[in-house]
DNA sequence: GGCATTAGGAAATGATCGTTTCCTAATCCG
DNA sequence: CGGATTAGGAAACGATCATTTCCTAATGCC
């Protein structure tokens, strides 16, 4: 396995596109979970043999590890679009559930989240458990952050601690994507956001 | 497959404890998803043989639709013993809040939600998806229900519709699950109550 | 061109999967 | 007691699982 993004200056090299195969491992992996989606569906959605994946992920693990890398870089991008041109705290949490709202509904709704589907399975071997751990308190923090913002420039008023707060954000986002993918997300996602930040009143 | 409860006339009678299979079954299920519990495990777990639990459940749809019965029974006990003792719909939902944080601490928290793995592995054949779908469906309704006659007797303050409410407080609830199987719910449960109820006001 | 090195893939591997078969044990009915 | 019926379980079933093997193809370096 090269490190990524540099090329091998020996040997063949790699005809697929690894941004695309880990897109069909995204959806797969999101869809059905890590246990229940098996190298032969994952070697039909991508196009490659069994033999090309082992080759360039070592294995199941690890093509799942490179998926939800792939998943949690390419959230962060949003999150920082959407950050970028809120103008303050109140603002950058509600484009946050906005956000998610949109990733409720729909085919990205059924589709479901990476990072429930591999808490739910957290202590099944081969589930990079520590990443997704990590992934929670990473937003939990972010979440604390924006909270923390908001209450220094004015736009939350609520006295309660950054903390504590972001703990309820926390839940409810991930809470969207379970109630989003058994297709109970309320239609009106403005709605559920504008009240949602009665949280931060 | 004998209707539950009833005792065939003809027959060897069933030697082994139901209920107390149903419970292996649900903590199997619970921690690691319909999937990636083998009968292996569930014959270990319950000490039945493989061909005991066909015998007795058709397949491992049926013992997961089993268990999941018997796991919607049990918490709905508990639920209905919660609001009968709590005086008006804010204290319901606070304390419907409070059996959730405790669910998503400790053991409990870290075995999971036995709704939130299965809707995670919801189109996968063998998951009783409509099951899963109402169960959403008739909490929310409860939910309404709750914020409804809080608002008439008067401990609920917001003018908002309550399926509106319902929606965050499910999504709320759902989400808690979640973040206690990733082992990051907070410590202090009731100051996350009391700042959940703030969705009341 | 020849060598080292890596990618891609068809096919095979052993393990484990869910399920069935087949036999024995225990009950009710007559 | 004998026959019908159901429970319990050991062992075997084909299918599918993740993984490996082995061969060919394509590149950089000499």
């Amino acid at each position: 396995m090269p490190p990524p993004g540099t090329r091998p200056r020996l040997g063949r090299p790699r005809a697929f596109d690894a941004a695309r195969a880990l897109d069909q491992a995204i959806a797969l992996f999101s869809t059905a979970g890590f246990s229940a989606t098996s190298i032969a569906a994952l070697t039909q959605a991508t196009g490659l043999a069994a033999g090309s994946l082992y080759k360039a992920y070592g294995d199941k693990e690890g093509l799942f590890a490179a998926a939800l890398q792939r998943y949690l870089a390419l959230r962060d991008d949003r999150l920082a679009a959407l950050m970028a041109t809120a103008p303050d705290g109140r603002a950058r949490i509600a484009a946050l559930l906005r956000l998610y709202a949109g990733l409720s509904q729909g085919e990205a709704g059924a589709r479901g989240c990476l990072v429930v589907s591999g808490i739910t399975e957290l202590d099944q071997p081969g589930v990079p458990a520590a990443v997704l751990r990590a992934t929670l308190a990473r937003r939990h923090a972010m979440l604390a952050a924006l909270v923390a913002e908001g209450q220094r420039d004015g736009s939350i008023a609520t006295a309660e601690p950054p903390d504590g707060v972001a703990d309820l954000l926390l839940a409810l986002l991930q809470g969207m994507r379970v109630v989003g993918k058994g297709g109970c997300f309320p239609a009106q996602a403005e709605d559920f956001v504008r009240r949602a930040l009665r949280l931060l009143d």
